[in-house]
DNA sequence: TATTTAATTAGGAATAATTATTATTTAAAA
DNA sequence: TTTTAAATAATAATTATTCCTAATTAAATA
């Protein structure tokens, strides 16, 4: 059976009402202040099994990082500071890529990310540049 | 300025000549074959200046894999096994998004992540499930 | 062509993220 | 309340990747 942890509703509580894209350390830093005792690897576990049952988002990049709303949309990952921007379009049509998919497998969800530069991150650059 | 070693010619050949999406270790096994003093760290180098520049493609997963082919498609990724699958479709709009991206920053590149059960493994799972 | 030099490499150590291990704790079934 | 199997804390182990340094080498220059 499936147990209801403390620490499991506290992971999953803090993750749904950020609106960042923490990494498993993150969500380990900011737990702990509830629960001084967890560990991390606790956190690892649970956000994993989160991930996998559909719970949560799990965001690929140089650093695992995830995502407490599983509404659909899109990310923007900013190659300068990493930084994940959410950007909500449901209207995306897919008909094309669906028939393709049918001869490979059996597809449970799609993720799309956009690599660039974040508006931040391309004002200091420019500013970097003018030095 | 940039040098031409044989390192580099022969990781980019061999990465080039391939349809799978290996690992930074497989590439190391299969360069060893011709350059067998060639260091591990000298693949990783050399794959991450190549993703860099556009050279290469890097396909962001639990484990990171390249592909040579830099031409526009699309990656289903079995999450049984891990294989990644090439999706050749062109003719994905993108108009409503890139509306959206504007207010971010200056996106530089799109990838498209289809997660799911390749037919092998949907085969051995099914099979397992019998027993 | 020989010399110079700055980029690149080999080899291995170091780091960082993640996973595994094990004794202890605890949610919930009996 | 007692039982028990799941989950946890703490930490060790593992794995992927990056860093470091002396040696090598591509290519610029004499």
């Amino acid at each position: 059976m499936q147990r209801l942890t403390n620490q499991k509703q506290i992971i999953l509580e803090h993750l749904k009402s950020v609106r960042t894209h923490p990494t498993a350390e993150e969500v380990y830093e900011a737990v702990r202040k509830k629960l001084p005792r967890i560990s991390l690897a606790t956190v690892y576990r649970n956000l994993e099994s989160f991930a996998k049952n559909g719970t949560i988002l799990e965001i690929k990049g140089e650093i695992k990082r995830f995502d407490g709303d599983i509404s659909k949309h899109q990310h923007f990952i900013c190659e300068e500071c990493g930084k994940v921007f959410d950007i909500f379009e449901k209207n995306l049509t897919w008909q094309k890529l669906e028939r393709k998919i049918k001869h490979i497998g059996q597809a449970k969800n799609y993720d799309i990310y956009i690599y660039g530069l974040c508006k931040k991150c391309q004002r200091n650059l420019k500013s970097k540049q003018l030095n």
